[in-house]
DNA sequence: ACTTTGCTTCTACACAGCGTAGAACAATCC
DNA sequence: GGATTGTTCTACGCTGTGTAGAAGCAAAGT
């Protein structure tokens, strides 16, 4: 359900339900709008998600990027790990040759201050 | 549940039973040896656990270390980002400078083959 | 061989989280 | 002020997880 959300900004429940039909167009998936205001909600609820609480079509938009709940999330697993670097260490040595290249870069542009 | 798990390695559902009733000693959390047996049937089922079938008491056994199933887990939640190579830099931007370092090593160990 | 003992499987229950939405309540617009 | 539109409350079904009792099965004692 949050695949939806990270494409654009700020949006209103009935926005975001017309956005999802089309998306998923395929079968006759049309959900209710209280649905995804119920979504929205508990999204809320957790800090995912932000809303305009002043003029009434409240709008809603997400506080993370789709990327940065990515990193978020892969910092939250790391986390868990007695021991990080080990885990790291598992990590790297099973990305693909482009995301090690990818990695190097992006830790030399880090260098750079 | 998984906690205890990746300490170490083969053991019968009653040694496992004990050993969770002596680090949770705080308050008198002693689980039924049933418990742990769903458990560990549930995570053999998931793949988590492999068991000797073979002499009676089952051995059981993690089929990833705490380390690896950590990485896993990682490359599970970047596999669900839209673009990989963001999310990455998302993660890189947000490490620690010793993680950083640790990450430099590790590349550097992978690129010498 | 028959019983006892101990290990494993089957079944079950409570509780949490998620997707879904109807019904009720609130604000806005003629 | 009645109609329209948006929001909250409440709820149901499904799945996953922690927990364990009851029943099945295999090894060991006599």
């Amino acid at each position: 359900m949050e695949v939806l959300w990270s494409s654009d900004v700020a949006l209103t429940a009935n926005e975001l339900r017309d956005a999802l039909a089309v998306r998923g167009g395929d079968s006759g998936r049309t959900v209710a709008t209280t649905t995804v205001l119920t979504v929205l909600s508990r999204l809320e609820r957790k800090g995912f998600v932000s809303r305009t609480r002043e003029r009434r079509p409240h709008h809603y938009q997400a506080l993370l990027s789709r990327e940065e709940h990515t990193a978020e999330l892969m910092h939250e697993v790391l986390d868990r790990a007695s021991d990080r670097d080990a885990a790291l260490a598992r990590f790297v040595g099973t990305v693909s040759d482009g995301e090690a290249a990818t990695l190097r870069r992006l830790l030399d542009e880090l260098a750079h201050h």
